[in-house]
DNA sequence: TCGACATTTCTAGTATTATCGAATAATTGA
DNA sequence: TCAATTATTCGATAATACTAGAAATGTCGA
């Protein structure tokens, strides 16, 4: 159910994601899908100084949010999808009690942002 | 479709879930839902000095995360859960592109979390 | 093996945030 | 109006996090 996530790792989660740049840089991600990005092309696209850049993806990978593999000379970041949701149920757990009309908009978000429901789960690439 | 939230609110809303006490109050208070929780209780289940949460409840509440009102002399924090749930939908915006195998837990979580579905989404108290 | 490239690690200077006791403010009952 | 209750604001100190240049590391093509 990807919902065994630890206090601690819930709270270095939001701290990695509570940085302007980290931010920036974890949003453009989750847009790029598992694919991922380049170090160079996210410090390109965020005008950002290498060393600093660096300095951030490390925080949201030591977090967990991030993955890191290289490829050729590039070391090429994407989200961590698990990590991502296991965030959100832990946010999220024991919300409302019961009482339906509290966070009923989050099924519409995740119907929305899940893209999915389960037309068609086996789809690659 | 309560997702109209800036990149600026984001940050403040992740910088003030951020820190150990703030998430354990933020925590507390979903669970407490509607209701909501005095701060005096707060600060005894938490074992955290008045001046202390004093601060930290600022930050939640600033960062819109929480609602205070006045009850007697106690004031009562209880959660935004209009803001929350702006949130999630600031996080998850542009999720996965279609790739439905990505985000597809998400959809379990809402239905989970929100407790709900649309089944009875008028029962009161 | 060498030079160019992609990125990280080191370093230290700077800035931001947290802590909590003491003082202050708001509310209530007598 | 006064004392008790509930909670916030102030202020000084301590702790943590950010920044970015320079140096070091890993990779590749010739």
């Amino acid at each position: 159910m990807s919902n065994n996530m630890t206090p601690t790792a819930a709270l270095s989660s939001l701290a990695a994601l509570a940085h302007e740049c980290r931010l920036d840089v974890f949003r453009m991600l989750v847009k790029a899908g598992t694919e991922g990005l380049a170090a160079g092309q996210i410090a390109a696209a965020l005008d950002c100084p290498a060393s600093s850049l660096s300095f951030h993806l490390a925080q949201l990978t030591r977090a967990g949010l991030l993955e890191q593999k290289r490829e050729g000379r590039s070391l090429i970041y994407s989200v961590s999808f698990d990590q991502f949701v296991a965030l959100m149920g832990f946010l999220l757990e024991d919300c409302c009690q019961g009482r339906s009309e509290i966070c009923a908009p989050l099924a519409e978000i995740a119907r929305t942002a899940a893209c999915c429901s389960e037309t068609d789960a086996g789809s690659q690439q």
